[in-house]
DNA sequence: TGACTCGGCCGAAACGTTTAGAATAACGTC
DNA sequence: GACGTTATTCTAAACGTTTCGGCCGAGTCA
C-alpha cells in the first residue's frame, strides 16, 4: 500500500480510503490510485487488517467426524452460507475424541476467529469453561452442552427416535436391541430416552441388557451387535443410533450368518444418498441436514451483525422416518 | 503482552522472551513474568505475531467436493498430519464449480495461508495463473493441471480404470457402457484412456456412442445411464467413474426396470465401507485415500520447512481392484 | 473583503507482536 | 584498578493496515 501510495503520488490514508470506500475522494486521484494498484498489482494484507480491525472474518468449525456423511453435508450447508457472507471457515475434525476438539477449540480461538460453530464430541465438563470464555459468538450444532447457554441447533432426537421404534413395535417387535451412541452426548441421550419413551407407550418393559453402547463408529457398533446376537433369545430388531454404526451392525449380522431382514430387522438414524438402491434398502431416520447446517450458519451471523441482546435460541428441527424394506413384521412369539 | 510486562515491571521483549524461548531469562524474572501471565490470563495474539512473522501457520485446502467420501477421507488425513505439526487448515468446498474455486483460492491466498493443497475441478485454464503467481508452495491432489508444474500426489488413473474394464472384458463383456467425469479433469481424462487402453489391448473396437460425460455427481450419472440404457442394444456391462456417479448408475437402472447384477454388471471407482454389507456389492477400484492425504501434507510441509531446492515431485498411487458381486459373467452373444 | 463551511486530502498514531542492537551488570584477568 | 567478556535486559523500529484530527483551498454569504 506504500508503495501504491508513492506511485500515485499520494499518502496511504487516501489508497486506503479508495480501497475500502469509506471516504469519497475526488475522480482523478482514484482513477490514479487504481491505476497504481493494478501496475503494482497490490493485494491488500488481510493480516494487518485484521489486526487493526480486530476482526479476522473467519470462523471456526469443529465436528466430531468429518468422516461422516451427516457432518459432511452439515459442513457443506455451513460453507455455502458463510462464504456468501464473505466469511472463511476454519474446520476441524476431531475423531469423536474430547481430548483433540478441546486443543481444536484453542487452535481456532487463538487464530482469532470471529465465530466458532461447534457439534461438542463427549465430555462436556472440559469443554463447558473454554466455550464459555471463549468471548466470540458461539453455536452449537447436532448436540448440546449441558448448562452452557449457546445458541443450538439441533435434532429432536428424542422424537425421532421414538418414532423410528415405535415403526418396529408396530410391526410386533418385542426384543428390540438398540446400538447406541455414549452417553456423554446429548445426541446419546436423547435417542436413549425415545427409545425408551416408544418401549413405555407400547407397555414393553425396558431391558438393559438389550443395549449396548459405542462412540458412534463402525467398529463398536460391530462390537456391540455380536453381543447383541449372541443373547439365547436374540433381538428380532436392532435399531442403530447413526449412519456409521448401522455399518458395523450390518457386518456383524452378515458375519453371524444371519440375514436382514429376513432374519432380523434393522433401522437406524441417518439417511443415506445410497439407501433406495442397495438392498436392503434401509428404514432410516433423515435428519434435514441442509437445514441444521444454514440455520447454525444464520444464527451466528446473526450474532456476528451485533444483535448482542437476546437469549440464547435452541433451534430444534423434526427428523422424518423414511420406512423401506429393512423392516419385516416379526413372526416369532415373544415371551418377554 | 503489554499489560503482562507491566504487571511483572519489565519490558514487552523480555515477555516475549519467555513466550518464545528465544533468548535465556533469569530464573526469578521468568518466574514472575510466568505468573503474571497465568493471572493476567495473556493469551499472545496470533494476528500481530502473523505480520509480523510473515507467516500464519495456516494453510488452505480446497478440493471439489466435501460432500464426497473420497475427499472427505483424504481431508480427514490431511488434517491430521497438519494439526500434528501445528497447522491449521482453512477448508473450502466449491461444488466442482470452476468459478467457485477460483474465488475460493483466491480467498485463501487473501488471507494469508503459508500453503495451499487443491484439488482442482475443472476449467485449468483460469486456474493456472493463480496458482502460479500464488508465491506459496502449492500441492495438487486427485487432479493436476496441465502445464504448471506443482508437486502433486495422485492415482494411476489409467492403469486403475485399465484394470476395472479388463476385469470387464475378462467376463466377456463387449459393449461396455462408461459413465464418464468431465474432460477438463485430468481424472476425467485419464479415466477414459484407461478405458480405450483396456479395450484395445482387447481387440474391443472404441465405441464413442458408449460413454457419456457428467460432472462427477450423481445427477448426471443418472442422465446419462438413461440414455445409454435406452440404446436399442443396450450394454451388458457399465462402469461408472466414481462414487457419487455410480449411485445415480444404480437409480437409473433400477427405474429402468433392471437389475444389477442379473441383467447388467457394473463396476465403478473409488470403494465404499459400506459395499460389502449391501446388495448388490460393487466391485470397485479402491484408492488408497489417507495415503494421498497423508503423503500431500508431508510433501507440502517439506516445502514449508525450506527445501526450496527441489523439483516438482509428483507421487502417483496405484488403486487397487476390489472383486465383489456387481459383476457377471456376459452371457449374450455380442455382436459389435 | 472577511468569516465560515465543507469537501478532499494528509500526517501520524495506533493494533500487538518480534528482534536487532544498545545498555547494563557481573565477573574474571592481567 | 582498568579492561574485556558474557549474560541479561531494554529501547525502539519495524510489520501493513485503519482512522482521527487537522490542514488547505474553494465556495458561500453577509
Amino acid at each position: 500500500m506504500l508503495d501504491v501510495a508513492e506511485a500515485a503520488r499520494v499518502s496511504v490514508a487516501t489508497v486506503s480510503a479508495v480501497v475500502n470506500g469509506t471516504v469519497s475522494v475526488s475522480p482523478q486521484l482514484r482513477e490514479r490510485i487504481e491505476a497504481a494498484i493494478q501496475a503494482i498489482g497490490y493485494k491488500r494484507n488481510t493480516i494487518a487488517r485484521s489486526l487493526k480491525l480486530g476482526k479476522t472474518r473467519t470462523i471456526g468449525l469443529t465436528v466430531a467426524d468429518i468422516t461422516n456423511p451427516f457432518f459432511t453435508d452439515v459442513v457443506s450447508a455451513i460453507q455455502g452460507v458463510l462464504h456468501e457472507a464473505g466469511y472463511a471457515v476454519m474446520l476441524c475434525s476431531n475423531d469423536e475424541d474430547a481430548a483433540a476438539q478441546l486443543e481444536h477449540v484453542s487452535l481456532l480461538l487463538d487464530r482469532m476467529v470471529d465465530g466458532l460453530i461447534v457439534a461438542p464430541a463427549g465430555d462436556e465438563v472440559k469443554l463447558k469453561p473454554v466455550l464459555q470464555s471463549a468471548g466470540v459468538p458461539i453455536v452449537l450444532i447436532d448436540r448440546v452442552c449441558d448448562g452452557v447457554d449457546l445458541d443450538a441447533v439441533i435434532l429432536d432426537n428424542r422424537r425421532a427416535a421414538c418414532d423410528a421404534v415405535t415403526y418396529l413395535l408396530d410391526l410386533a417387535h418385542r426384543r428390540i436391541g438398540y446400538v447406541s451412541g455414549p452417553l456423554d452426548t446429548s445426541t446419546g441421550r436423547e435417542r436413549l430416552q425415545g427409545y425408551r419413551d416408544a418401549l413405555e407407550a407400547a407397555g414393553v418393559p425396558y431391558r438393559q441388557e438389550l443395549v449396548r453402547f459405542g462412540n458412534f463408529r463402525e467398529a463398536d457398533a460391530y462390537q456391540a451387535t455380536m453381543e447383541l446376537l449372541a443373547f439365547p433369545e436374540r433381538p428380532t430388531a436392532l435399531f442403530a443410533a447413526n449412519n456409521l454404526m448401522v455399518i458395523g451392525v450390518m457386518k456383524a449380522i452378515r458375519d453371524f450368518g444371519l440375514s436382514c431382514p429376513d432374519d432380523i430387522s434393522v433401522a437406524c438414524f441417518d439417511d443415506f444418498p445410497w439407501a433406495d438402491v442397495f438392498q436392503p434398502q434401509l428404514t432410516t431416520v433423515a435428519q434435514p441436514v441442509r437445514a441444521i447446517g444454514e440455520n447454525a450458519a444464520k444464527l451466528l451471523l446473526e450474532r456476528l451483525g451485533g444483535s448482542e441482546a437476546h437469549f440464547p435460541r435452541h433451534l430444534s428441527l423434526q427428523g422424518r422416518l423414511v420406512i423401506r424394506n429393512s423392516c419385516r413384521p416379526c413372526l416369532v412369539h415373544n415371551v418377554l
